[in-house]
DNA sequence: ATAAAAATAGACCGGTCTGTCTAATTTTTG
DNA sequence: CAAAAATTAGACAGACCGGTCTATTTTTAT
């Protein structure tokens, strides 16, 4: 039983796309760094924006299936469950000495004026993450955790854009004093 | 009397790299649309990189000319400086078409990992947007048009940090909905 | 065991990339 | 006007890009 290529090709994939981004990142390079030659690649990968396409694709059920974990955790209070969610996420930032950021943030900044398909898919994965977080901000409002009475998916929204933007701060100053503002001001003054 | 080449030459990479990033544009391509053969921009510019820096300059100088137009004015009350500074950038977004959003943004994004000279200028261009609207932020404060006692370095970076998430966003969704969004929340749940 | 299918292997293609080089031309300056 | 400097001109180089193609090897199914 041998290693599955194709998780690896997507792997090391991942790996290159969140540091070089999309076009910056060579098939060749990936081949490399997964020691396969150029035949198997195009066996299981119709072309390089299929292969993107599969890397984001992959990245976002794992990131997803994450957030569900915590986000739709019921035996914490959704507010509990929010701090959870952000606070992991400036965990994942440092670990990664701040380095890569979020790929489906930089596929945006890259691609959204590019190539319209991937636009799309990027903005059905947005809009997935905003209903989660709207979901239990909902349940936030209607347990009494949340004082705030805004719409849930228009503060879901703000807060997933605004994060974003902390993010790629973040990884420009190599610290992780923008996300732990946003959290900051997040629950202190617009939630709480 | 010409029109100056290197100027030129400037405003075609402002607009390629603004709609296809730094590493998708091309020399040839900027060539192309200035009319202007290649001996002339190596004769101006060093390399690739330096085309960039001097793109990036040029952006943020006519960025900055603007922004402090507004934030600094003393004819205004400052809470209405910020106002007009971000539904300045809502009206920009939606004239280009919510093309290409922030040049700065898309740098940081593409760069911050992979170029450590680009990534000190580009953190020293938004630490200069962050001191201007710390100032007037501090003058709101003290005037009593905003209440939050926040410290107002902190709350302008939670402030264009979270900005440029909202440009992002709008730059996918083709639509203003999330600066509109971010406006919304800020003056009425954050500054007020 | 054997036929069919899946996967591996890498040479090769046309095109584009950044960057170099020499020469011609234009502009400026003494 | 002439010498010097600035600019224009574009062929060329070498590397790398995504993608194709044929052949071989490995695995699976009968």
């Amino acid at each position: 039983m041998k290693r599955d290529t194709k998780a690896l090709l997507l792997e090391k994939g991942l790996t290159l796309m969140l540091e070089k981004g999309f076009h910056n990142t060579g098939i060749q390079e990936a081949l490399k760094a997964a020691d396969v030659p150029k035949g198997s690649f195009y066996h299981f990968f119709e072309n390089k924006e299929d292969f993107g396409r599969q890397v984001l694709e992959r990245y976002s059920e794992e990131g997803g299936e994450q957030a569900a974990a915590v986000l739709a955790d019921p035996a914490a209070p959704p507010l509990e469950r929010l701090r959870t969610f952000f606070s992991a996420g400036c965990q994942q930032s440092a670990e990664s000495g701040y380095r890569g950021g979020c790929l489906l943030g930089n596929l945006t900044q890259e691609l959204a004026d590019q190539n319209p398909e991937f636009a799309e898919i990027l903005e059905r994965k947005w809009r997935e993450i905003q209903t989660m977080l709207a979901n239990v901000i909902s349940e936030a409002q209607t347990s009494g955790d949340v004082h705030s009475a805004d719409d849930p998916h228009q503060l879901a929204g703000f807060l997933i854009n605004s994060w974003q933007g902390a993010v790629m701060r973040a990884k420009l100053t190599k610290c992780g004093e923008p996300q732990e503002q946003f959290t900051r001001f997040v629950f202190n003054r617009i939630l709480a």
